[in-house]
DNA sequence: CTGTTAGCGCATTCAT
DNA sequence: ATGAATGCGCTAACAG
């Protein structure tokens, strides 16, 4: 069923029936209108969204890449912003980049060929600026909780200085006054963002900067390594999920009692840490509200200027020293 | 860049740039295709995907229908399809059916109009035979590791019996003979397979099925149920990893030791099953594998006989009593 | 307010 | 082996 159909069945012109399928560009008369409606309906006839891209020079369809969909933080966020975007009618077309500035390139690169409407990049630390590539091709682009360092494309995060701050005050309450900090070996963005809050709070002690990669075996070694050498602090808030699992891990391998030798608390909140032993307690990242910001600032060309960000929430579970 | 720039640059006609660039289906004189290309590559020229699936009815794009993105196991299996696809230069739609039948038959209807060329659906239980409606238009679908009911479709899905019996067999060797089963309220297709494994092999004893909701919290639930009412097995097989995390949550709420007073297998093996604690000992699904078969059924209509299915290999971890 | 028409970039058939 | 010409289904400029 083509345009030509429907405007046959409706004795109407195509150009007619197109702008009643389009609201637009050009007013159609209100009886007209009914007609070309009625003989869609009964033709069911659906445009032919290729036919219209090749026109109109626009698709639909949103390329979403990602580190790595099978982290669940990233899956998590991956599932947010397909919603947020099928809500305003878009397709949302994924690739992995796998932690690699050159796959990510590549993605990149063959989304764009696809000539998507716009590109969100919810990527590793480090590599180039593939938003800037884009953009130059006239394809907007926005990351999503994490940028390359030299990146000057809008980010969309939660506000990360009030969770570090939050998980401080917490971890305070149970008595905690230096608690350590474990991050990514090159945190920069976002998460070297949380990692300066946690440096200017905790300024004056002699609070411990933790690092090691963003894996949970990484962060179950160094646990482990560190207990043995009864070097491991009474407190840490990790940077990510991922490595407060590991840590979890860790502590248990080497008979470290959570939460009453290690109070812990991690600054992602994905559905995983609910369910860990002992339950972990986090600042929630509002992933809907990050989806949703970035969808807004690609398709509405919403203003770009600093707009507050979502806060995250924190959520007290075990792993901090409380009985919840 | 347009073929006809390319054309006029390698004075040639546009027939020939096309038969150069999809090789065919006709020959062209070796020196013509030299020219071509040089003009091709001077040009900087990408063939226009767009233009290309409105011609040829073909878009290169397919559909991959994922119950829920921010299930690790579903997370695992889109990123092995997406790069499985990649490789043969397909692009991948996503879109979460929210385990809602509704959800799912409109993402299908999305992608339909989108004009895939092939569906690959990983869905949860229960709905319409949506492979059936996409194939009666005219497009290819695969179930991966589970299906609907009703559907004649094929189905890629690990060699479920195999994986049943390693685990029995392997709680066995720790002196469970009666091993409960969880899985879920509705089970079907793969998932009721493995249910139907197990109930083959402890037929004559009195193995108890367990059934809960696929979630973590009900499985947390279930457990501290069984636990309070001393009903709880002490050796148990559960269908997913989520419910296996679930059970071991429940344990530690219920004071329940794993694996001393509840030895635990789960039969998904996703990477979170690596890191909870203790370590769950799983039989992990050939992903990959399962991803590749998919593509081949799909790209190759490769025979849609039976197939062997690919192993699931047994991980042994701690939850099953082994001290690993 | 509506009808006619010209392409968007490409694959392919018909000529040569 | 190659060129010219047609049309995929749609949008929008142009002409009533």
């Amino acid at each position: 069923m083509t345009l030509t159909d429907v405007a046959r069945r409706a004795g109407a012109s195509t150009a007619v029936v197109s702008y009643v399928m389009n609201n637009g560009p050009r007013p159609v008369a209100p009886e007209t209108r009914e007609r070309v409606l009625a003989a869609a309906a009964e033709l069911n006839y659906r445009p032919n969204r290729i036919a219209r891209a090749l026109r109109s020079h626009t698709t639909g369809v949103m390329g979403l890449v990602l580190a790595d969909a099978s982290n669940p933080f990233f899956g998590s966020l991956a599932r947010h912003v397909e919603e947020a975007l099928g809500e305003r009618d878009k397709l949302t077309l994924i690739g992995n980049a796998g932690f690699s500035a050159d796959r990510q390139e590549h993605v990149v690169e063959r989304f764009l060929a696809a000539q998507v409407d716009g590109l969100i990049i919810v990527s590793a630390d480090g590599g180039p600026d593939v938003a800037a590539q884009a953009e130059a091709a006239g394809v907007p682009a926005v990351y999503v909780h994490n940028q390359p360092e030299s990146a000057r494309s809008p980010v969309v995060a939660a506000d990360n200085d009030a969770a570090v701050h939050d998980a401080l005050a917490h971890l305070r309450s149970h008595g905690h006054t230096q608690a350590a900090f474990l991050t990514g070996s090159h945190d920069v963005g976002p998460v070297g963002r949380r990692r300066h809050a946690w440096e200017g709070a905790v300024a004056g002690t002699d609070a411990r900067l933790l690092r090691c990669d963003y894996t949970r075996a990484a962060a179950a070694e160094l646990t482990q390594r560190l207990t043995a050498q009864d070097a491991m602090p009474p407190a840490v808030v990790t940077a990510t999920d991922e490595q407060a699992i590991g840590v979890l891990a860790g502590a248990d391998a080497a008979g470290l009692s959570v939460p009453d030798q290690l109070a812990l608390i991690s600054l992602d909140g994905t559905p995983d840490s609910a369910y860990t032993a002992p339950a972990l307690t986090v600042t929630e990242q509002p992933l809907r509200a990050m989806a949703e910001r970035a969808v807004r600032l690609l398709i509405d060309d919403a203003p770009r200027s600093p707009e507050p960000h979502a806060a995250a929430s924190l959520v007290v579970r075990r792993s901090c020293g409380c009985s919840g």
